[in-house]
DNA sequence: ACCTCACATGCTCAGATACTCAATTGTCAT
DNA sequence: ATGACAATTGAGTATCTGAGCATGTGAGGT
């Protein structure tokens, strides 16, 4: 709508127009937060480390993480809500992996960023 | 502490404890989901996105995801927090750029995950 | 000195979020 | 059927978060 621009008019103008033009859909931008926020919780981004190391049930991901079934449960959710994780059901039990690769991948690279921050 | 293990006590217990071992410390995860709630947000996954194409300045990022200044600052607030994000002082403008290229490399890889799910 | 502009920062608050507790569903064993 | 257990779900609560508004800071321009 308005924009008020500041100060260089000519460079200024170029980029926003050049930046502008190389934006996504606004629906790309919404999966990709949406990815991320499901990334960006202490304890999500955990239980999907722990399902990369190996598949796990409910009951066995609470008692890596040391937190109550039902918590875990509620992120589980939001987790599947995201594709960021597949379950199958044997029996009692519901036993959770990753979807894909990309999250592992996403992770690793994670990893990498926080590691070169010293 | 309290380990309230489920049925399957040989294999589940065996799982646990493999997982378990091969968890990262507290402070690794703590980094890691404030990496990506910094990612996770629609307005500020949009910044990230704009300036990986070119430095903006504040008032021209403003203007490209048409939202205030104001609004713009607090969220690279939090960029700049997270390390997401480096910034020069010219005159009364102030710019921003990413910082490194595994910002680059994440956003990348989570538009490949968002891709693949139709 | 003054004003203006670009940006940052408190403060505030509506909305979102994560966990607890209680109740429910579904499955297996007796 | 009944009881036990794994998991899910809903309600309630405490906390967090994003953005608006007002104000503060600092660099230029006059």
């Amino acid at each position: 709508m308005s924009n008020i621009a500041c100060g260089n008019t000519e460079q200024h103008a170029a980029n926003v127009s050049q930046v502008r033009s190389g934006m996504l859909s606004e629906r790309d931008f919404l999966f990709l937060s949406e990815l991320f926020k499901a990334l960006g919780d202490y304890t999500r981004v955990r239980m999907l480390y722990a399902l990369a190391i190996h598949e796990l049930c409910v009951c066995a991901l609470a008692e890596v993480l040391d937190m109550s079934p039902s918590a875990i449960s509620h992120q589980l959710r939001l987790l599947r809500a995201a594709r960021l994780v597949r379950y199958r059901k044997e029996g009692k039990n519901v036993y959770y992996t990753l979807d894909d690769d990309h999250v592992r991948n996403l992770i690793g690279q994670g990893l990498d960023h926080v590691r070169e921050q010293g």
